[in-house]
DNA sequence: CTGTTAGCGCATTCAG
DNA sequence: CTGAATGCGCTAACAG
């Protein structure tokens, strides 16, 4: 066994500590920047000498100390991540596509929620910043004056993610919510639908909902219609409040032959009041929804909705930008589409 | 304006580059250290250069690095969090759990996902403990045995969740699946159902799943019992493979008077079939599932099944940990229970 | 092909 | 109450 290194004999004495690099290279008998060469695959290595430090590194059982090399190099390979919640199924689909676009690379998320709150959006923005990460990604565009600057003055790559209605600081991807309502109206007209009613909740921190809806009833006054009634639930989305408002909405306006519903959650609701209400979905009132999720597609009949492709949102916002990693002179916008789920609901 | 520091001098001339503690401490005139211990909040500062260095900190919207600062003091507010997936709900609802218990102490998850595969899962232990987390929470017990030592000999604290039905490394928080399994044929035969049928999924990545159906099967077993029959699908769990694998059951074994699924997702399409099949549940049929899943609970009839609490599991962990960050001289197990939820399809 | 030198930005001593 | 010196573990840049 070679002598410990002078690092390495200082660290020993206080009991033990884990390995360094310092501890690899001595037992190597190498320099540590030529351990650090090996194991980052940089530069002219012998193989006898490679196979001494990986004997070494394995014997020793090194784990490399990414924070150390992070502060060396600037080189992170954390990647923010910030979502609004995780309990709408919508955003773990986002972060399951970042992470199916980060694992390859070795980058880690670090993740943070802001329940729809602008305010800790602005913490998280400045907490993730802290660490040097080598790209952000945020879902939304509604970030405070002081997210917006630090993240423009950040200099790495910032995603906005789900929505591509507005100018984005370096890169959006998503879809257009607008037109995604807009073309709900005209599919819903082509088939027959006239007396439209909507089914939603509140806008206040789902600036997507409004931007369908927009869509929508501009579909609607293009052809000449409005709303025949809505109702909206106060609260935030869920397969509950569908089931209520869409009954709310039948008592206040029974004349309706459509419900459109501001996502698959509520929508799925209103599929179960009609079960329970002897009601049939399409021959006594059609049903859409908005997202596609799974479960909507499970039920005993396939809900009518369209599809935002989620994973691949989050994919192709990592895929992009570990393929460039400067920003480009101008914003860049990716439209991830959506498709009209036919279904049997409508 | 005061001259800069020697190192921002040397850094200004290379462009723009991040504000630093040495920038701020030279517009205050203060040494860095004293910033330091302002921003840390830590030791006596007089209020009159408090003032005066904070205003520094706005004017130049200064950002502390973390990486710097874990790397100085060893003392990280990263934790590592490993999940098998976020495809199936429950973890997310860990991660919230996880999330609400480090917000407010500001420490930011790291999260991997493994797939449900021990070699994605050693590679990933391995590339959350190079960023030296302040603990690591891991679902469930099924480690390489590289995977355990690593774990072992990072000397962090370890949580391994969802699952209290093995001895942990440090600490363990959840529920016995047995116990629950068990409970759940003592509730069922207490109701009067004699001829059991079980929906499952594979187990081989699910090894919960397995753990209730053999609890189970022991309650059946000890009141004289066993399953009239059983129907498996090959892949992992959803509604639709609920749907298919009651029908098949159902087929299989006519005579069953309750199908127990192996968990809500898989029930929920039961409770699909049944609709379609025009089968009314608990009259012709007892459904029971695992979770208590909101959609369960959403459902016309409300699904029979057993509360495990999710969030609690994750937010039970981290508090546990923050409250103790040495590692106690023997493993430590909080039991975060289960309740039968009554519903109505059972 | 390998080593030396000099930091990365901050926090921990230890002095005043 | 404040500061100077030193090093965390690693890597960039420049020798040889």
């Amino acid at each position: 066994m070679s002598a410990p290194s002078e690092r390495s004999k200082r660290r020993r004495s206080t009991g033990q500590q884990p390995i360094t690099l310092s501890d690899v290279a001595a037992r190597a008998k190498v320099s540590e920047i030529t351990v650090s060469r090996i194991l980052r695959g940089v530069g002219p290595i012998a193989d006898s000498t490679r196979e001494r430090v990986m004997e070494a590194v394995d014997a020793m059982g090194y784990v490399p100390n990414r924070v150390a090399g992070t502060l060396a190099s600037s080189v992170s390979s954390l990647v923010g991540v910030i979502i609004p919640s995780l309990s709408n199924i919508v955003f773990p689909e986002v972060l399951q596509g970042i992470n199916a676009g980060l694992e390859p690379s070795g980058y880690r998320p670090v993740v943070g929620i802001t329940d729809y709150d602008a305010t800790t959006e602005e913490k998280l923005v400045a907490s993730l910043l802290a660490w040097k990460p080598a790209a952000m990604i945020i879902a939304g565009f509604d970030h405070t004056p002081m997210t917006r600057r630090r993240l423009q003055t950040s200099g790495i790559r910032i995603a906005e993610l789900m929505d591509i209605d507005a100018t984005p600081i370096d890169l959006a991807v998503g879809l257009s919510h607008r037109a995604a309502g807009y073309d709900t109206g005209r599919h819903l007209l082509r088939r027959g639908y006239r007396r439209f009613g909507y089914v939603g909740h509140d806008w206040s921190a789902d600036r997507r909902a409004k931007l369908r809806y927009d869509g929508l009833r501009q579909a609607l006054c293009d052809a000449g219609h409005v709303f025949a009634g809505e109702a909206m639930t106060q609260g935030p989305s869920s397969t509950g409040a569908g089931r209520s408002m869409l009954d709310a909405l039948l008592r206040s306006s029974p004349d309706v032959d459509v419900a459109v519903f501001s996502n698959d959650d509520m929508a799925v609701g209103g599929v179960f009041h009609c079960m329970t209400a002897g009601i049939t979905p399409k021959r006594d009132l059609g049903l859409f929804g908005f997202n596609g999720l799974d479960i909507g597609q499970a039920l005993p009949l396939r809900l009518s909705t369209i599809r935002s492709n989620r994973f691949l949102i989050g994919r192709m916002a990592v895929e992009k930008m570990l393929q460039q990693s400067e920003r480009p002179g101008t914003p860049e916008i990716i439209d991830t589409g959506y498709e009209i789920v036919e279904g049997e609901t409508a």
